[in-house]
DNA sequence: TTTATGGCTGTCA
DNA sequence: ATGACAGCCATAA
């Protein structure tokens, strides 16, 4: 980091995932929330991206991550928008007949001690 | 260094 | 309510 130390740093990423990994299972936030919580307001696209740069294996929860239509994003990799909602049905997250969650039900509120 | 792209969001029709 | 358009900004090449 020869730049300096910024809130849109490096850094930024391991806020967006601390965000993410407080998800309590069953629950789901958009990606404009855990931006908001990371500290990156505004950013919402910059939270896509931090999640799309984790792989198999890590503690992160990213598929307790959605837009904010309450659905999963068609991304570039057909298949993969079902694989998280299965990850999220498999966790007592219901779906709407159009693949929508219900956030006024599955929005994961912070602040509230689960 | 610049250019192109993208797991979004909010507003307008 | 759904469908389409533009804007913002960081990451990767």
């Amino acid at each position: 980091m020869s730049r300096s130390t910024r809130a849109s740093g490096a850094g930024a990423y391991a806020r967006i995932y601390a965000v993410v990994r407080r998800i309590p299972r069953g629950r789901v936030a958009t990606y404009g929330q855990v931006a908001e919580l990371a500290g990156l307001d505004g950013h919402a696209r910059q939270v896509g991206y931090a999640l799309h740069a984790l792989r198999a294996g890590s503690a992160v929860p990213w598929h307790r991550v959605i837009n904010a239509a309450g659905m999963v994003s068609p991304r570039a990799v057909p298949g993969a928008e079902l694989t998280q909602r299965q990850l999220l049905e498999r966790e007592g997250v219901g779906f709407d007949l159009r693949g929508r969650v219900r956030l006024s039900v599955v929005r994961w509120k912070p602040r509230e001690s689960s």
